[in-house]
DNA sequence: TGACTCAACTTGTATTTACAAGTTAATTCA
DNA sequence: TGAATTAACTTGTAAATACAAGTTGAGTCA
């Protein structure tokens, strides 16, 4: 895994702390090196520390108290609804197993559930399209549909997206990095398709949550369908 | 209203632009003036302009284009899932009424459905207990429970709380911010209750929000729950 | 006319410096 | 001993400056 390509110093900062964090070399309740610390082992100043820290604070990594110092909350939990990180770190990867409904293939648009109306090149591209079923401790949890331009990801159909993130693959791979996007969520009761997958009877309330991800790649957007069995697993969130 | 108590220049002029913005100031689509003319205006730096952009930013206020400038989009929409606003800022006051359920009085506290532990002082204090009903267009579709510590906050139970902004009382009235929070969502059926309140029948699926929001005073958090039928309104986002 | 260049904007990143304000622990003084 | 003070930390805010990089439109030249 190689940093630093072309990468501004506070993003690198960001990653290395953050993934020191997320690999436990810093654990829930420490304190980070002060940021004066800091700007010395990465070789900077202080306003590109904090720059980095500010990041870590809105994706809840860490909590900062003036006079104290940076506390580490350790792996912000939830499924992405506010933090940007995907499904799979958001959970937590101990438990979390990706079964592969439907492999990523090219295919026509299914706009049928799609809260978002579609760009005109989009649907020129054509999508890539897939289906996984995330299942917690043997229980089915998330069933996901995801959509995508089929615009030019060298090799992509032949991923093996199992048990790695999506945001990761993009993000090492493609060099595209998921900026933000919009989502719209719902409480309905399990379809028949849903029901099994799921594993859940009929009239059994799902959340259901449609998204739309905009990217560090103009006009490349993904769209994404999750149906989530809220009974075992609610989504937590922080903001 | 009065401005600049102590608060630091960037919040300032994070406020004022946040109330021109939505005060139709500035338009959706409209582009800010530069972050140059914007020192000019505030008598500031850049780096100051910077911050106050960021968080507009943040909140889905704005967004910014290098070589072009900082676009606005308007209020961001939501119920307050990612932004900070409170429920009446998010979903727009036009068709927005808020029905008092049951009005603010002193309570023991009812830890059924409450998905956060209290803190011991919280427990001592007692707490500010109500219920309050949103209606659009005629239908129900917010119903929620707040419960807070029962600390001095002078005249609070008498307050009006209708059509008014919970967050927006607390910060004008109490200068209590609310500076984040966590949340569970889960879908549930609706329950004898809800069924009456929302006007749903049986079975219906409802979107179940448990939050714990924490404020700019140490300490001091609001728990509420919030039961939303989706059907008609999805909660909507940006992150 | 039409394609190209370039200057004048815009935001993005980074350094340096300074002081304010909150926290902590050692030190001092009664 | 024990309470109060203080010094040495921490993060928070702010200014002044510099250059990189993306966008736009006016101007030039063929």
């Amino acid at each position: 895994m190689r940093l630093n390509k072309n990468l501004p110093q506070y993003k690198v900062v960001y990653e290395i702390i953050r993934k020191h964090i997320s690999d436990g070399v810093y654990l829930k309740g420490d304190i980070l090196p002060s940021e004066n610390e800091l700007c010395a082992v990465h070789q900077t100043t202080r306003p590109t520390i904090r720059k980095a820290l500010d990041r870590l604070v809105h994706e809840g990594y860490i909590k900062k108290k003036q006079g104290k110092g940076s506390i580490v909350m350790g792996v912000p939990q939830g499924v992405g609804i506010l933090s940007l990180s995907g499904t799979t770190s958001a959970v937590g990867q101990e438990n979390l197993i990706t079964e592969i409904i439907v492999k990523p293939e090219i295919r026509q648009w299914d706009t049928t559930n799609l809260a978002y109306p579609l760009l005109n090149d989009e649907e020129e591209f054509g999508c890539i399209y897939f289906e996984r079923l995330r299942i917690m401790n043997k229980q089915p949890v998330f069933y996901d549909i995801t959509m995508m331009p089929n615009i030019n990801l060298r090799r992509f159909i032949s991923r093996n997206l199992e048990n790695k993130s999506l945001f990761n693959i993009l993000r090492t791979m493609y060099d595209i990095e998921v900026t933000g996007g919009e989502q719209r969520l719902m409480a309905i009761l399990a379809d028949k398709k849903i029901q099994e997958y799921l594993n859940v009877k009929e009239g059994h309330p799902i959340l259901h949550i449609n998204r739309k991800l905009e990217t560090s790649r103009e006009g490349f957007f993904l769209y994404s369908q999750v149906y989530c069995n809220s009974e075992k697993y609610a989504i937590f969130g922080t903001f």
